[in-house]
DNA sequence: CAACATCTTGACCCGCAAGTCAGCTAAACT
DNA sequence: AGTTTAGCTGACTTGCGGGTCAAGATGTTG
């Protein structure tokens, strides 16, 4: 049916999230673009009205993912928990969407130009909960007095580098590109220092208390 | 004497390294370099060759800091000391270089186009070294079996995250910019997420033991 | 003050990349 | 087959911004 705009749409976007996490908005070429896609230029103007809007088509569909990502500080659940689970959607975001994570990182770090008060808001409300969230945890003693905001920021930085920094990391490490271990060793890494920093005990494991009610 | 070259050339590279910060390297207009230098545009380039030099000069700038905030893992010293000293200068970096800093930071998510290789060695090289010695206090018993590397890693972006995404941070906050205080809260919770999630025990007390040899 | 160097500036050039368009081809529908 | 819609493309326009220049202003030195 309307398989060639869709396949076309997402051949373009592809190699635009690939063409602007590389090089950043202003530096990349439309032309570049196309070339990545495989089709000429003005294919891309026939299927995106514009360069900005490409762009902001890319920043769109990484904004559902990192929301998501902070779903579980929506539903109750003890610290060790949430903690983990953020963690690890956050790394599995900048390694399977590294492009979009990059670009989106960029954009923040210009002051998001680019976004939309509306998406701003989202998310800053988003982070926001979730700082409340460990403030409230630290109210009941169930973790230490860490700063909730700066936890917050060093949480998302460490998770972040991995998709922004990556070409560091590769040249630190000396690996071309990290495995499913290289990424479970920075899960490990960065749950540990957050676990432990913010003194919380693990005595009952995860498993038991979904299943049974008692 | 030269006092004018010297003014002028400091007037352009300040007025550079934030308008590079904000915008990018391709965004930035040599115009609003010189608009914000309060000169006219050829002035700029009577003091620096293209855009791209001054560039290099911003990222220049950046690199001898960063070096030396390295300097702790360069001289003897407990695991402690070390890592508080360093994340102290690195967020020290983050506060008072901002612009250049996240100049730095945008560089190396691009994959570094415009570092020579020297620096680029240099950097890895004294990268690597942090890491060694890490590996070293591990295999000494001085700190708990955390990934050396993913360890640098987590420092390194929650360190730097306070000058990359400050629009982000002031978001959150609430605040228009962070104050003493701030900085200081900061460096607490990374210090404690990196000595409580390395299971260094900080029994001795720092002073004494650099006065008397005893 | 003369002559020399440094600095300043408005006006200009030029290349590059965003975006357009007219006309084409290939599907889809009847 | 014929008509309509969707998709494709080479060739073009246009504006913007990096970089230059030649002439003037302002210092500096003996």
């Amino acid at each position: 049916m309307t398989s060639i705009r869709e396949r076309n749409q997402e051949l373009i976007l592809r190699a635009a999230s690939e063409e602007f996490a590389d090089k950043g908005f202003a530096a990349t070429k439309t032309s570049d673009i196309a070339a990545k896609a495989g089709l000429p230029k003005p294919n891309v103007y026939y299927y995106f009205k514009s360069k900005e809007n490409l762009y902001r088509e890319v920043l769109e569909s990484i904004i559902e993912p990192l929301l998501a990502a902070s779903a579980p500080f929506n539903q109750p659940g003890r610290p060790a928990e949430v903690l983990k689970a953020y963690i690890r959607s956050k790394i599995r975001i900048s390694r399977e969407l590294p492009f979009a994570s990059k670009v989106f990182a960029s954009e923040i770090m210009h002051g998001a130009p680019h976004l939309s008060p509306e998406q701003t808001e989202q998310l800053n409300a988003q982070a926001k909960h979730n700082i409340s969230c460990i403030q409230r945890w630290i109210d009941q003693g169930l973790m230490a007095k860490v700063d909730p905001h700066h936890l917050m920021f060093s949480i998302w930085a460490a998770t972040q580098t991995y998709a922004d920094f990556d070409w560091q990391i590769s040249t630190v490490t000396g690996k071309g590109s990290l495995d499913d271990e290289d990424y479970e060793a920075a899960v490990r890494t960065i749950t540990r220092l957050v676990i432990k920093g913010c003194d919380i005990d693990e005595t009952v494991p995860s498993a038991s208390e979904q299943v049974s009610n008692a």
